[in-house]
DNA sequence: CGAAGCCGTTGCGTTGGATCAATGCGCGGC
DNA sequence: GCCGCGCATTGATCCAACGCAACGGCTTCG
């Protein structure tokens, strides 16, 4: 429950797109990202207002309370969203990859942090722009909208995790869902990254980040995970979904 | 924490439309529904496949797992919307008032069961007819898709609240919530009804309910608040908000 | 009018997770 | 290689909320 420390980079890099790189019909993410369902003129109309941005880690890609001046689409690395009460405490209200869309839940200012965990590749979009895009394009609206109940369940998940789970089943959940999203990505395997520390787990989860190590230990010892360096091996996953039952 | 009696009644009361009973021209909660985007005979189109239903107190309107057919329109009064674990624990994951839609998060099943807290009436739409009018109308979808996002921040705020607010900031966070939602559709009053139990409200807020009752007598005898059968006046909004602070 | 339920309140002992305090450990810089 | 720094782990203590139990008020029903 660290109060940030507000030495957040902001100088990110930035570069219209242009002939010499590769465009949205190569997009890596383009199969996963809201992107799939546009045809490949729609593409190049929205190529046209498009602008990649690259972060490094712990630089912010946007901040609790600025104007919400752009949309963005993950292409690689992770992000921290976090909400901060004005007395220090944090909420973490989620972790963002590769294909995630960010400006979903947007006011006229962002309600969220953004900040990279670390390298981090996006293409931004003027939300004024990308407004009148989707406003004219009803299958780019619809894609959009069935990522918003997707959100809403997954926060309605959520907040069943965190007003009525214990500690242990909290880092259990946790690790499920990850391994699970890292697998839709393509990555699939038993160990899971971790490309956040251990208070980034404790302000998702509603703990602090003694109790998420311990409960880790606890895991751990229990062998139904191994501790690695930057991940975890999951090697008990049934006893971790029932811990994790729903 | 109580495990569900399962009692649930199930003998609503339907109706179709016909002409002895008002219209969507005239429905109540028109300007402050989904269907407030509509044009008169876009209504016309949607009341034909509409059907008014009512609960009374205690009955369910859908229940956690059932196959997700029909989608409503909340007209008049209550409805709480839970979320149950195997173990009887329980969520509630928020609590329907007029205007509301339910029907955001659909997947194939419910994942949260629908009861009425008090009288209720609804509109009632099968769920691929319903599919069926919002894919050929692009202002429904829009305006479908504002409350999705709306709904998406009320969920990140409740996720604030359930992870990292004390007892106290929870229950005065969720009266002023309670106020405001009522100031919205027309009940302006700083007593504010309760239509839910404390049980209800525990489950709500991630607590237990003896610790929502104590809090309750707290914030009385601290004169924020009195408490009035049926429902809470606030006495001291401006303390309840610095508690509630954000 | 009394009995039986239901719900909310209150008191009291318990406890899961927070808090405080050390210690450990890997990594980059020099 | 050694130092300093940031992060993770572990132990000891504390406390906010939980769990249990008793009580009280309201409503329903015979």
């Amino acid at each position: 429950m660290l109060v940030d420390t507000g030495a957040c980079e902001r100088n990110v890099h930035l570069c219209h797109h242009g002939r010499s790189e590769p465009g949205c019909g190569d997009c890596a993410v383009r199969p996963i990202s809201v992107c799939s369902v546009l045809t490949l003129p729609e593409l190049d109309q929205l190529e046209a207002l498009s602008q990649h941005l690259t972060l490094d880690k712990g630089q912010t890609l946007f901040g609790q309370g600025e104007p919400a001046d752009f949309v963005f689409n993950v292409i690689e690395g992770c992000l921290r969203l976090t909400r901060l009460l004005p007395d220090g405490r944090r909420q973490v209200m989620g972790f963002a990859l590769p294909g995630d869309f960010l400006g979903l839940a947007l006011q006229e200012r962002y309600t969220v942090s953004a900040e990279a965990l670390g390298h981090v590749r996006t293409c931004r979009f003027d939300r004024e722009d990308f407004a009148a895009v989707t406003e004219a394009n009803a299958r780019l609206l619809k894609s959009l909208h069935d990522r918003a109940r997707f959100e809403l369940t997954l926060a309605h998940d959520q907040m069943l995790l965190l007003g009525r789970r214990t500690a242990e089943e909290k880092v259990a959940a946790f690790l499920l869902s990850l391994k699970d999203r890292f697998a839709r990505i393509g990555h699939n395997s038993v160990t899971v990254e971790l490309p956040m520390g251990r208070q980034d787990m404790a302000d998702y989860l509603g703990l602090t980040i003694e109790t998420v190590s311990r409960m880790l230990s606890r895991l751990d010892r229990a062998h139904s995970i191994l501790l690695v360096p930057g991940g975890v091996r999951l090697l008990d996953q049934d006893r971790l979904e029932r811990l994790a039952a729903s």
